[in-house]
Parts: C-alpha cells; structure tokens; sequence
RNA sequence: GGAGACGUGGCCGAGUGGUCGAAGGCGCUCCCCUGCUAAGGGAGUAGGCGGUUUGUAGCCGUCUCGAGGGUUCGAAUCCCUUCGUCUCCGCCA
C-alpha cells in the first residue's frame, strides 16, 4: 500500500510510478478523497474538543452540587452530539473509501526494473553451469511414470486436474529435497525454521497482497479463511501490528509448507506434468529488515536460493524481471530459472522479491531505531529456495540415465540411503 | 461442542460511570550523589490521526484500556456482539 503523504509530497511521481505500472490510478482521485478527509477530521477533532469541555463543566458542576449549572451545560450540548456521531460517520466513511482506494494499487518499483512488456523482455543478470545435454531426453513425467512413482491419474480420481500422487523413492525425495533446502538456509544461512499454518484469515492475505485484488487466485473456505498460496503471507504477518526493536533486524524465516493455488488465469498453461499445480510445496525464505538494509538483504537471499541450485549442480539463470513482469508487492524481482533438459529450456523455480515498505503498511509492520522515537516500517523481502516440486522435475530430468533411471544428486545421497532411483 | 473465568501501557498490577491515557511496582533512558563489586535521590518512558512548524524536535487537539457496536452530557468502568486466553467436562491425532 501506497503512502497517502508521499503521494501528497509529490504527485507527478506517483503518477510516474503508475505510468511504469500500466496502472490507470493517478494521484488527483486519491488526493482528493484525502483532503475530504483531512477536512472532515478537523470538523470532527474542533466538536469533539468543545463536547469534551462541556462535558468536563458537568461533571464539576455535579461535584460541587450545583445542579442548576449542570442542566444548562446539558441543554448545550444536546445539539451538538449529533454533530460530532455525523463528523465521525463521514470520517470513518472517508477514510474507508481512502484505504480501499489505496489497496489494489500495486506497488512502486526500483529505477532498474528495465522496462518491458511481459517475460520476454525481463534480463538475464548472470548464469552459472552447464545446460546438460541429454540424447533423447525424457520430461519429468515419461521417467516418473516409467519408474511407477509418479501418478497424475490416480491424483485425478481424488482431486481432479493438477493434482499429483508420488510413491516410494519419488515421495521419499520430496521429502529429501525439502530437508536439504531447510538444512542449508538454517545451519548455513541464519534463516529460522518456522512451521505456520496453511489456512488463514483473510486480514494476512491483505497484509502481503494477495487480496483483495487476486481473490480467484485462492481457495477459500466455508469458514471464510484461505488455503495459503505460499509460506511469504504467514512469515512476513508474523510481523503484523508488531514494533520491532532494530537489533531484532534482520529476521530471517524459512518454512516448508504445501502451497495451494486455483490457478485460475492458467486454464491450457503448463497442463502436462508438475509444474503448474493447486497444490505443491515450496521451501519459502522471507526477510524482515531495515529500509537501509533491505537492497544488501535482496542480493544476499537471492544467492541463498542460487546455492541450492549449485550444489544440486543444475544450471540455472538469474533474471531481474521486466516492468511488465514483475508481480503486485514487488519493487524489485529476480526469478531464477533451471535448466530443463526434458524441455530444452530454462523454467521459472524462484521469484525472490523486496517489496520495500509496500507490504509491511498493508499489515502495520514496524520497528523503532534505536535512539529514535517514531517507529518505521519494515521492509519485507521473500523468496523461494526453492519451489520443491520443480526441483523434483529438474532433477528427474537433469539427471536421468539412459535406461530410465535417476542417479541421486551427491547431498541428497544421505538423505536417501541411496546413490540411484530405479524401478523396483 | 457444553459450563465458567478472564482480556488494562515493555512486563506485573490497581481502577466498576465524572477532569483516567490510566495509581503503584518492575524494567529501560537521562541526570545527581556516593568511591565500590551494592545502594540512594530526581526526571522521563505507548500508538494512530489532525493542526502548528523548515522539520520524523517541541507544542496543541482528538482517538485508542482485545475488537466492533450501543446506553449516557460523560465509559477502562454498564449493555450487546465478536475474537482470543485459561479451567473443568465431552470428543479426539
């Protein structure tokens, strides 16, 4: 969420921003909806301050017995009580229309966001490793159902479409996958292991911007709360409505939880196989930090999410994404993207974002500098490291062998009590 | 799911209709005193919004005692709703 006083101090940039944005909302709509408010909010503070002292000289007049006082006081004030309920009426109702103004406008972004139209245009910042070539490579889904661990039909009986059922060695590496991502960015990286919930109100969703403009995205509940659709909403509303203290920054969370997504602009996209699922689980690392350290912090958890990769040793590319790819809370997106050699190219497998203050206002996030009054608020940062799922498929696909098996990447061999994935 | 109790400032804890944003204690910050591995004295110590202002300093107004609504000239204090916590029972992984 946007802040009404910045975009007050200067207007034409956050027209500037909306323009970058493809976003229709400019400034004067909100401005004036604001200076109703500001207007009204003195109207209001000006009859609560003289119902107040009237209130005061009744209750002295009371103390001091002389009752002839207080009933005047009470004839005065008649009138204006329905004055002061109707200026707050009109407040509440200002400042509502304000901040669900404010809500679906997405965020600014950083001046090196290149401009662009969609992913075609989001620029490659580096690469690392060999793209494996592979004679008559199989995807992800030949081997998986080659090796009878990997079933879409049977997930389909009980769930419908993109929906998968993994077995034996393949369930096995999931979950060896997860535990080796969570082992690195704990013991490696500082990033506290964390457990949240996956259905939550939809106060959290807000918080991190899901809603309200994303809404169909979500599987909601008959009680009204979601399914989360990544660990991000949780761990950065871990902060929600706190004060922070500056030595608690930053905070670094990581969390392996099922992801769920209704994937409801995707109808005909990415149909075959794992990669576009309503439900799959991720390895997720958010960052809470100061404003000043949040730049450094993105770098930092970007590389956090390239170590996994490289010590998988599948090669991979870093894209800062475009203008026009870039999602709603972000100011600033690198995607890392994994060789597939079953596809012949490279796929998306982790979005990390710094959203600078646009999330923490959402949820009322801040923290108090040491040695300075007012609190500020935090920024947020998250990431993937990684979306499981998909590095289940990269693996499958990187390192499958000519006779259908899969050798087993060498940290992931203590994991699996074994050095190859086979048919048994 | 049934019954009951409770929800106050960083923490503990008073306050059951009148100047209470709120006693007292602890913690923390600053100052003073003391010259010793401790104590004493003083001051300060929530957030939001708005105004004033060069200013995220100060000052002024207002709102907030889990949240929302109501009664009243006036509510932390009364009523309703709701969320949460605890205890007992039931159920259950």
């Amino acid at each position: 969420m946007h802040d009404i006083r910045v975009i007050k101090d200067d207007p034409a940039a956050f027209d500037a921003a909306m323009v970058r944005r493809g976003s229709e909302v400019r400034a004067s709509s909100l401005l004036s909806i604001d200076a109703q408010r500001v207007a009204t909010v003195k109207a209001m503070n000006d009859a609560q301050a003289e119902q107040k002292a009237i209130s005061k000289r009744i209750g002295a007049a009371k103390a001091s017995g002389d009752e002839a006082a207080a009933q005047a006081a009470m004839a005065e004030v008649g009138a204006l009580k329905d004055r002061v309920k109707e200026l707050e009426d009109e407040e509440r109702a200002l400042a509502a229309q304000l901040h669900n103004a404010l809500l679906p406008i997405p965020n600014a972004m950083d001046d090196d966001v290149p401009t662009g139209a969609d992913e075609n245009d989001n620029v490659e910042v580096r690469r690392w490793g060999d793209p494996r070539t592979i004679p008559d490579a199989k995807d992800h889904v030949d081997l998986g159902e080659a090796l009878g661990m990997m079933d879409f039909e049977g997930a389909a009986k009980l769930s419908g479409a993109r929906f998968v059922v993994l077995k034996s060695d393949l369930a096995k590496l999931e979950r060896a996958i997860a535990t080796f991502m969570l082992n690195l960015h704990t013991e490696e990286f500082g990033y506290q292991e964390v457990m949240p919930p996956v259905l939550v109100n939809a106060d959290p969703l807000v918080g991190t911007g899901q809603l309200p403009k994303f809404e169909e995205d979500a599987f909601k509940t008959t009680e009204g709360q979601y399914l989360t659709p990544t660990a991000e909403v949780t761990l950065t509303n871990l902060v929600r409505e706190e004060i922070l203290s500056e030595e608690e920054l930053p905070k670094r969370m990581t969390a392996w939880t099922q992801c769920f997504r209704a994937e409801a602009g995707s109808a005909g996209r990415d149909t075959r196989g794992m990669i576009r699922m309503h439900q799959f689980s991720k390895v997720e690392l958010v960052s809470i930090t100061t404003p000043e350290a949040s730049k450094d912090e993105h770098e930092r958890m970007t590389s956090c999410a390239e170590e996994v990769l490289k010590r998988l040793d599948l090669a991979f590319r870093t894209m800062l994404l475009c203008t026009g790819d870039i999602g709603f809370a972000s100011a600033r997106t690198y995607d890392l993207e994994v060789w597939l050699p079953g596809q012949g190219q490279y796929r998306e497998i982790s979005s990390c974002s710094n959203c600078h203050a646009f999330q923490a206002r959402r949820m009322n996030g801040r923290y108090r500098k040491e040695g300075q009054k007012k609190p500020d608020f935090v920024h947020t940062l998250n990431g993937s490291g990684l979306a499981v799922g998909r590095t289940m498929v990269a693996i499958l696909e990187n390192y499958q062998q000519a006779d259908g098996s899969i050798a087993v990447p060498d940290v992931l061999k203590p994991l699996m009590g074994k050095d190859r994935i086979e048919r048994g």
